[in-house]
DNA sequence: TGGCTGATGCGA
DNA sequence: CGCATCAGCCAA
């Protein structure tokens, strides 16, 4: 079951950053579907936030999409070369996302390959946010893609994960955020290897 | 196996 | 100027 506009518009973003592993990312580029098992997340909650581009309420032409009603894409370039793919969630003007970091390869993994230039399936085929954009096709002509649409999706497979399958840690490469940095806010599944960090 | 670094473009 | 990254290099 492909996820509906209201699972992605609740309020508590760290919930949806949790519930998120398990789940299932698709992308449709060019007829062709690629797409997996979202083994790792990380809560970006808006403007309370020192992380998370929106702190403060900052609002420019890049962050303008995180303040629309969640299930839309935010994509943004980092360091000059790659994309990374976000999930805005909550309600108007509330500009809280998820960072994909990373996903389980399973469909379309021939694709995948051919755009990461890989000869064979390897753990960074898509561990990383960097490296499961490129696999997925995902880039800024997909700013503010609406997720609940054919392009980009997610799915619900009803995969039962225990509680203590999920671990959690500090975010990834945020060390400028001051005491936000130390937020257990990063998500993943415990002991998967196609996650990017193992802690 | 782990730490360091260059690549690279744009937002603020 | 510095960044929500990654791969390649080098020392050990």
């Amino acid at each position: 079951m492909k996820l509906p506009k209201d699972f992605y518009t609740r309020p508590n973003v760290v919930e949806i950053a949790r519930e998120l592993i398990g789940k299932h990312l698709y992308t449709c580029i060019d007829g062709i579907i690629t797409g997996g098992m979202i083994v790792e997340t990380e809560a970006y909650a808006g403007e309370n936030d020192k992380a998370c581009h929106a702190h403060l309420n900052r609002r420019t032409q890049r962050t303008e999409i995180m303040y629309s009603e969640g299930g839309v894409a935010y994509v943004y370039l980092v360091y000059g070369i790659y994309n990374l793919f976000n999930i805005i969630t909550n309600v108007k003007d509330k500009a809280d996302a998820v960072l994909i970091r990373a996903i389980e390869p399973e469909v379309g993994v021939e694709e995948m390959l051919l755009r990461r230039g890989f000869q064979g399936i390897k753990p960074n085929l898509t561990a990383g946010p960097g490296v499961a954009s490129i696999a997925l096709g995902i880039n800024r002509k997909h700013y503010g893609e609406d997720l609940t649409g054919n392009t980009i999706w997610v799915e619900d497979k009803s995969i039962i994960l225990p509680e203590q399958s999920i671990a959690t840690g500090p975010r990834i490469g945020i060390d400028y955020a001051g005491e936000d940095a130390q937020l257990p806010w990063r998500f993943w599944l415990k002991g998967n290897k196609w996650v990017s960090r193992k802690k």
